[in-house]
DNA sequence: GATGAATGAGAATTCATTCAT
DNA sequence: GATGAATGAATTCTCATTCAT
């Protein structure tokens, strides 16, 4: 009778247990956000009571950042690699953004809970995820730079009124889509984005755009696309 | 005696009754924003009990919207009619960013509420602060067709991603500033973002300042980009 | 049916719900101590949900001090009247000593809570407990002050030694009644305090004190001196 | 592999196990006192896990015995030894109350936790500290009872009262000491206190009266106590 | 119209102790 | 002998909203 009354004392070594409960609270938190979750819910989800949560995490808080940590991880684990074969100044900046984006479109919900709720908290900034946020910023940033050196950009732009408009864009794009109100393409707002941020950014300001030119500006796109094919594989998708 | 036993409070007008809570409300709400206000603050703080509060707004979220909408009133009232007094896309365009960048700078508090806590509420969209909002940005956009009508904007650029980048741009750049942890410049900021969009728009590209250079400038860029490409990664980082 | 899930909602004027609710707090307290006493315990008592209990009282800790006020001042209202109307040294010192005395022998459950539980909060010394206590400690001290002031006494004997003779012999003579392990006698406990006091303090009395005085005294500390003074320490230790 | 599997602790002898343990808990509950240090957070300074404190201490709770247990017979070891080569009445008091004293000087967490955890414990009296407590109070009563035999003391005063005021006074002189938030000084502390409770017995000055005996009856009491001295060097501090 | 007492379900967090391995 | 994962009941405190007066 006493081992029906409790039933259940499955021993996990220490890293399945916090695995079951990462999972578990990462099912939770991005259905109802982090303010309507419960450590309760989460513990029954986790298949432990609410005390064994508070042996891996010293707070609800605490287990939420590890969650968005090991989103973190897993989505931006190769950017870095995945950048360095991609050639040319728009190419770069284009994976970027689209890469960000692509995020944004695929989980939706953990995203959500990024942007509305572990980011306006007052110690965002001491956080890792905000690290790992400025890390990604500053590559992208980084690709700017190597415009302007290369002669491409121009040199008078505040690089962070660049980064504001491309992440700040890219997040104001996405809103809709966070809320489940919307759909959005990453592919055309990376086109986008990357083509307001390219010819906004070019010395001479002509962009990727398709505007008829002259010969000149014909040329330019050439080179550009001749750009996006010495690489490795990454077509710019509205060629063709 | 009836004074002492029952200190009960004058019958205003509703009017004044509904302007006392709403000013209670605004002060208490901006200094700890919605979710850390309580109702009986914002009563003690109105000079009324708690009841009364309901009796003018259903619910505290209400009263929230309400004092936000007041805030969009007062702030938003006049720029049509500025704008009208504005000559020339690019400072048409810039006046807008700059207005809306001005609001982030003069009222932080007010401006985290609604972007932290009234934006992210699933009926926002429903709500009249939504509507007002939505009427801002038409009226930026407004000035960006008028460009694309006279011919000194392109015509292929998602509105969709100009609007992002503009109103998601500002909203990244101050975003340090609603949290004051951070200050900015609403002229440079208003410049930045619009010169980057105007150029980014600008057909044949000649931004607001930045004289294009001839042809033959433009050619050499192109030249220089294709040179870059050609050897192994990194050849050309050292360069001049 | 709805009547009958919500039975009882009477309505009362503040000062009788407090009153209720510190009745309540008084009674579960002397009963369990302050720890185990749960607010859930306390409000069933009081007939009122959790809720109210924290509408009166901010904190738990807040409740237990607000019960003991009440009881000091209910206890040491009336004792500076009565002191006045005490005649003689010995008699006023008595009368304070015994009617401390007589608080802890009348109510050893309230007594234990201030001494056990509520005296060693860090916080003690800035209630207003602390502050009672103060002054009733202060008045017993101005007994003696007056005894000196007329030579009844010797003034060389630290008047914070003399108060924490009495205070604290007090206490530790108490200690085992408020345990509700021992009995005491308040007469005969205050007279034993009060004859060791007095006689301690006692001009003419002989104590170790250095004061001047005849032959006899002279003679006397002689041979204290003497008596500290022979031979080398644990010389006789094995002897006999 | 297998240290890294599983990095077993030593196998200690039980002696020295039980030791490491007892020093961790000593700290942490010096510094914490019992209530907020947990079982976790002693294991860990003891470098074992949890678990094995329960190996040899059945509870918390008898983990914090075992330590005063430790800390008395420390303290207390030699105190008879010593008491024996005191020579004289007041000498002999004073060494008593001193040696009280400055064990509440020299280790105030301690006591602290001694004072304010510990014995309020309502199993306290079944406790081997009260015990160990209560040998001490019968040392320093039994020089009581010497003064009494010889004729330096007076009989009429119950010895319950004399012990209640010398540990009663020394544990309220030294309370803001063991809160930390006073001084004091064991030497002018224990001078007070022997001064009071000698002249406070002291036969000729008994109570209410001003009596004091005649100087015949006085020099007779000195001459009784010389005789009854051997005299071991001790000397009384304050002379010279 | 105004009052303000009462609600009551729920929240996160704690930790001494057990016992399967 | 040692481990350390798991327990799980119990705790204080919150606060928007209601409604009898």
């Amino acid at each position: 009778m006493k081992a029906a009354s409790r039933p259940r004392r499955e021993r996990l070594p220490r890293d399945e247990r916090v695995g079951q409960i990462m999972t578990a609270a990462r099912k939770i938190f991005r259905e109802k956000g982090y303010e309507a979750s419960s450590t309760a819910e989460i513990a029954v989800a986790a298949g432990v009571v609410e005390g064994t949560l508070y042996r891996y995490f010293p707070t609800k808080r605490d287990l939420l950042i590890k969650v968005v940590e090991e989103f973190y991880a897993n989505i931006f684990s190769d950017y870095e690699a995945q950048l360095r074969g991609v050639r040319g100044t728009w190419n770069r900046l284009r994976f970027m953004i689209w890469k960000h984006l692509s995020v944004m479109h695929g989980d939706p919900d953990m995203c959500r809970l990024i942007v509305h709720e572990l980011r306006p908290w007052p110690q965002y900034r001491q956080s890792s995820v905000f690290t790992l946020n400025q890390r990604y910023t500053q590559s992208t940033l980084a690709v700017v730079r190597e415009g302007i050196a290369n002669g491409e950009f121009r040199d008078d732009m505040p690089l962070r009124i660049v980064r504001d408009m491309i992440f700040g864009g890219a997040e104001h794009h996405t809103w809709a889509h966070l809320r489940d109100e919307g759909r959005f393409s990453p592919d055309e707002a990376a086109d986008g984005i990357t083509n307001m941020i390219y010819q906004g950014l070019a010395r001479g300001g002509q962009g990727n755009s398709e505007a008829v030119g002259g010969p000149v500006k014909r040329l330019e796109r050439a080179v550009r696309r001749l750009e996006g094919l010495t690489g490795p594989r990454r077509r710019n998708r509205k060629r063709a």
